[in-house]
DNA sequence: CTCATCTGAGACAGCGATGTCTCAAACCGT
DNA sequence: ACGGTTTGAGACATCGCTGTCTCAGATGAG
């Protein structure tokens, strides 16, 4: 059992109940309390991990499309391509650390606090882009539409956690809502 | 003080850290922490009972626009119109009730599950009304659209914690991307 | 003013979770 | 098979939170 499978491992049983005991954390991992004590010193240092796991990916997805050539290019298709690539790769990833985006367990670590804003902000520079290009509507702020793309993670989260759709249709669920809103047309 | 007034105060309290202890709660309330435990016999009971508080809401917010009346009406305008106060009023629930959105702190107990279910069955019912009239696109499910609507309230309360968005603007900005979503035209 | 009630501070035991430790068993490469 | 390492089970002290209780002071109605 390696490290980072007990943090994948502690990842997927926090996701399923936040509020899990370190003893419920080992059972799930399949190993002894005392053999996650080993690899992991404190319940803190466990969660900073996986908090940081967990940046580290969505740092991987803006850096697996490249965000800042696409979004410096002002092509229209090229940053549209981006965003879909990006909104699909999130929806994958929402299932093993969507809990670490609603519950806020690292509050108050300035350290990870900042290094979310950093995220945050070259994901927005990809949105902002979108509007340069009329690819995004510029009447609402960038910020504004990158919450909003958070929010829909969220809501695709809870519509599988609800049953309510097929896994396989979530990510395309979420760009077409994310882009066209729930309005007909 | 009032145990209304307490409920209120508790619930800011827990919207402001989900991991409150009882003695931060009474703090916040301005009262003892033999006070509170007066008045809810035990951690359990308050959490319920906000839980309950959180839906009463949610119920009157349905039941102000006439959900089923509208619904049943089939009349284009008056069922966007519903739409947008049901999520203007959401909006401003939000703020106060929004940790109870994001916090499963009520989870297990079936009693509050069902009657969140019914709650959005309600609700639900008006986004299918909205499809039937051609107001929402009919090519999502219903409940998706229930979702989304979840997601985008998740993503107002968000913006507004980070301060990207002014108060004032927040309903207006999730109207609009709720039904158009964030696409240029 | 007086008495009944409500309140906050504090003490207290109980509980679950955490973190440390020991030890015997399982596991490894050799 | 052997010796070194890793592991899980369990014991243990400690900590913070909870829930109960007491008591003295505040409050308020009469």
């Amino acid at each position: 059992m390696n490290r980072e499978e007990i943090l994948a491992a502690a990842q997927r049983q926090l996701n399923h109940d936040p509020r899990s005991s370190l003893a419920d954390i080992a059972t799930a991992a399949g190993i002894g309390r005392a053999t996650l004590h080993r690899h992991f010193a404190s319940r803190e240092t466990l969660l900073e991990e996986i908090g940081t796991r967990s940046q580290d990916r969505w740092e991987q997805r803006l850096d697996d499309v490249d965000v800042e050539v696409v979004a410096a290019s002002g092509d229209a298709a090229a940053i549209e391509a981006a965003l879909r690539d990006l909104l699909a790769a999130f929806v994958e990833d929402a299932d093993d650390f969507g809990f670490s985006l609603t519950d806020s367990f690292i509050a108050g670590e300035p350290e990870h606090v900042e290094r979310t804003e950093r995220l945050f902000a070259r994901e927005v520079a990809l949105y902002a882009a979108a509007q340069e290009a009329g690819v995004l509507r510029g009447d609402v702020s960038a910020r504004w539409l990158g919450h909003a793309a958070y929010g829909l993670l969220v809501a695709a989260r809870e519509a599988i956690r609800a049953g309510d759709v097929p896994r396989r249709d979530v990510a395309e669920l979420v760009i077409t809502t994310y882009l066209r809103g729930g309005q007909s047309r």
